[in-house]
DNA sequence: AATTTTCTTGAATTCATATTCAAGAATGGA
DNA sequence: TCCATTCTTGAATATGAATTCAAGAAAATT
């Protein structure tokens, strides 16, 4: 063998993700990414190639756990409507309080990159998927539960959310308030059926 | 006096406006704002000072240019219904086949400064208040002809649709379909309360 | 303990791109 | 026609950020 590494990877990548998130990819200086990590460079470009590498590497870290995040808060109830509004609930309190007033890595980037790199394209395209799927799956158990419709589309509802959790992605960086974000998602329930 | 200016200041800001809205601002170099322009870079910062300046001027000017057209389609008809029909017929239009591919310039624009340009900063909540008012006129004169219930509160509903156009102008650099489109745009009409 | 391998360090380098500048060209006024 | 002024040109420069590298340090194996 020899020396062992020194520092713990994934912790280097969730540091790097908030740089990430808040500065964008081009706004993150390698220097302040070794700042945050406590890195130097040569110990960056030794584990993660370069800057593009350590990014890609630190957008799945993000993707892996806001899907694993988002997907145990749509089950956490098993009321269908309960799950997607305790989902609304929290995305509201972080983009009040939490670093979710940078937005969404994965907005921010899909429209950073503009779809130019294919494999970051593939990534997101995989990420909103399992969103949407995730929404999907709440809206048949509220449908079942009879919180719903039977005629509703449960496809095409959740491509709507994903929208709407999108839109809100963007507005929360313009620092909006509580009122402003509730009556947006007030408005994206009763678009799917809901009882107000 | 002394040598007139070769070139038309609005034709070079709406070129500018391509490269930014296709690029970002960090990925459009002055070699290709140069290309596209036809100028110099000695021309481009004799009239714009440099790059930051440049681009505020072209913000404004696609941001003119955008309320305008917006306002426009949303009067268009007497009927308020109609005309937020419109507006959004003519964004997947342009979505699925014109520039919108590149999403918003304004919409890239908040993502991509997080803000933190306090110039740009102010334009981006001034641009999007008008796009608020315009809707939230909208939806008045719908409530007006009776198309709409009158107990809808004009200005949350114009609000969620500014979300919604953001969300779309997130998706449409995923380059969805049609479908995909047409359904965000009917549920977002199902929330406001017009029939289906 | 010696040796080998791998990691760490941070200063030096490379590279890309924004910006400048000196020379040439065109215009309006005298 | 000549002068003064301002615009244009594109090569040269400056700037800033990503990347490399050679020397030093730490761990594991023999």
């Amino acid at each position: 063998m020899g020396r062992v590494r020194n520092f713990d990877r994934d912790a280097v990548l969730e540091s790097a993700v908030d740089v990430f998130w808040e500065r964008g990819y081009d706004g993150a200086g390698m220097q302040e990414i070794c700042r945050v990590t406590g890195l130097n460079p040569g110990s960056v470009y030794a584990a993660f190639g370069d800057k593009h590498g350590l990014f890609i590497e630190a957008l799945k870290s993000y993707m892996a756990s806001m899907s694993r995040e988002t997907i145990a808060r749509l089950n956490s109830n098993p009321s269908g409507r309960a799950g997607i509004a305790d989902y609304y609930a929290a995305l509201i309190e972080a983009m009040l309080d939490g670093k979710r007033r940078w937005g969404c890595l994965v907005t921010n980037s899909i429209v950073e990159f503009a779809m130019n790199d294919p494999q970051i394209s593939e990534a997101f395209q995989l990420h909103l998927a399992r969103l949407e799927t995730a929404l999907s799956g709440a809206i048949e158990r509220a449908k079942q539960a009879g919180e719903l419709s039977r005629d509703v589309d449960a496809a095409e509802a959740a491509v709507f959310l994903v929208c709407t959790t999108q839109g809100l992605n963007v507005l929360a960086k313009t620092r909006p308030s509580r009122r402003t974000l509730e009556a947006i998602t007030r408005h994206a329930f009763t678009a799917l059926g809901f009882e107000a």
